[in-house]
DNA sequence: TTGAAAGCGATACCAC
DNA sequence: GTGGTATCGCTTTCAA
């Protein structure tokens, strides 16, 4: 059995309390008593019981607020299941979690449900924001009160958020190109559909996969981004006229939604599975589409992680006081073919 | 804050000791009260407080053991980084475990180590089993005593073990067939280098990935399996043999160990990179190879989690009556790139 | 069959 | 500054 609070102090000739106040640096206990007391600590080998520290907390509960956006989509849905599991922990520990959910994007209802959230007394936020100047600003204004916020899924990277968990575009974008240039032969032709142009998300993915590309396999064509504002009978219609003026067409990434759209479209045209498709997320129709051969490897971003890491964030603010580690604090990039899932 | 013990005492009007024994069938409660308590409990939506019951049962403890073989691999290694990260968790709940690590291959130590742990009393095992009939025996002897056994990382199927925790290599052999078809051209070949023919693990690697890719890419050469007896040496010269006697050589499928011979025969002969390489587990010298090109993808078999996850089936075995719901539970196949390491 | 009470390890408040 | 003590939710004797 480890070394237990009550044991030091029994060593050191103290009450339990002062050892504790000496460990955890809570003032009011004399230096050369404290110094005795780590000084046994670090003999003994001590380390908190993280069960009875629990126990102990959960009378004095804390509460936090977390916000999801896009509900309608699948990721958003294992996000939030996420969200819940870490929920229904931290409940068992000292910390009580408010819900709030919005319909697609809807910055004004965002913004509706933060102030509701504030009224409730919420100490710390997890959101996943819309991209808009005015969720940003509210953010700052709950930051500037000492309210920490984590942003997840989504970034706003300008905002006093601590931190964001979520992927990698960056790297999710050159992932797909290690893989593509793998799989396509050489001077063959390799098509991008995005959502939207203007969605950062969508963009880096793009861009980052154009230049890796270009880097590691400089004799393969990139055809230029094509935005389907994530719709898929847009990426269908882009996906039939580029098979149509692209004979040599070897592979299409998608860096966004519309990849049903996508593979339909190759479906019609006899040629899933004989073309290479890149696409994201472990969506029920993208599982379809990857067993039955027209995506080809599906990169996913850890969706359920986005949701259960924010609220342990929060808890190592509010409860343990320690910050986290890194400001971008990505989750891991997975891949998948129909093997795997 | 949800419902406690306390408050459903209450409001059935007995004492705590009676609303336990009634909820958790310990018997010594009358059927009409444990009927009533049940039903307040459901009302209520009682759950009991993890927390609480890991507390409480801190002072009974309870002892297991782990035996790990071949320490000296790297994966092993984080096996048992692994299972130690289990063992500190478990220690702030109820459980000591006891360690046994045993280098290399070898029967008569696990065997004399088993004896070892059961004479300090351990009341559940954790076991990477060397492939042995004296293992097996022991461990049907073991098991025959009421003391749950839990294979990991490599199993003894015709033992009494209560479940095995390790990878699907039936599946892990297709996954590495799914990729090797989608990256090597009609018409290449493809040569296999595997570790031990007597090795089940590898033997399942190699059958189905041969399998699978007679299947879904029929016009691709399979070339026999080579075996290099896990050493890099052997594996360099096969490989040379096969460059030399194979032109249109696409890429090797490489089930076991010997992975960093077959990359230094490609590097010597300028064809890193060029051909594509499938081989198993994240070990530093492959992370290495992935890196600079001459490994084209990983696969991965979540070594830390065959480590973890026995422990906590011991656990749920011991402390909660709970026995694993599947025999076979298989840790997850996931896919390294250079890119997503 | 039931209740009362001690205790797991840590925290926090209140006296002194 | 320090010690004493109640408490968190649950389990487990020990009496009754």
């Amino acid at each position: 059995m480890a070394v237990t609070l009550k044991q030091i102090a029994e060593i050191a000739g103290v009450s339990r309390g002062t050892v504790d106040r000496a460990l955890h640096n809570r003032g009011r206990v004399s230096p050369e008593v404290a110094a005795r007391i780590r000084q046994i600590a670090q003999e003994q080998g001590y380390e908190p019981n993280e069960v009875g520290r629990a126990l102990a907390r959960s009378r004095k509960q804390t509460r936090v607020g977390v916000i999801l956006q896009s509900m309608e989509t699948p990721t958003m849905k294992i996000v939030a299941e996420g969200a819940r599991a870490a929920a229904k922990t931290l409940q068992n520990q000292s910390m009580e979690v408010l819900f709030r959910t919005v319909e697609s994007v809807n910055a004004a209802q965002e913004i509706a449900y933060l102030d509701e959230l504030l009224a409730a007394g919420v100490q710390g936020l997890a959101i996943a924001p819309v991209d808009d100047a005015r969720v940003c600003r509210k953010l700052d204004e709950i930051a500037g009160q000492g309210i920490p916020v984590v942003t997840f899924n989504a970034d706003l990277p300008q905002s006093k958020r601590i931190c964001f968990v979520g992927q990698d575009n960056d790297r999710a974008g050159r992932t797909a190109a290690g893989l593509m240039a793998m799989m396509v032969p050489k001077n063959g032709k390799v098509a991008q559909i995005t959502g939207h142009l203007t969605n950062d998300a969508h963009r880096t993915r793009c861009a980052s996969f154009q230049e890796e590309m270009q880097k590691i396999a400089p004799d393969v064509e990139i055809l230029p981004v094509q935005p389907c504002f994530d719709r898929d009978s847009y990426a269908l219609e882009l996906t039939q006229h580029l098979l149509g003026i692209c004979q040599d067409l070897a592979g299409i990434y998608v860096a966004a939604n519309g990849q049903h759209g996508v593979c339909e479209a190759l479906r019609a045209a006899g040629l899933d599975g004989k073309l290479r498709v890149i696409a994201y997320d472990i969506t029920p129709q993208n599982i379809e589409d990857l067993k039955q051969g027209a995506i080809s490897i599906l990169i996913d971003q850890k969706a359920r992680d986005q949701g259960y890491r924010p609220l342990m964030i929060l808890r190592d603010c509010l409860i343990t006081h320690t910050p986290p580690k890194e400001t971008f604090c990505y989750t891991g990039i997975t891949l998948k073919t129909r093997y795997n899932l």
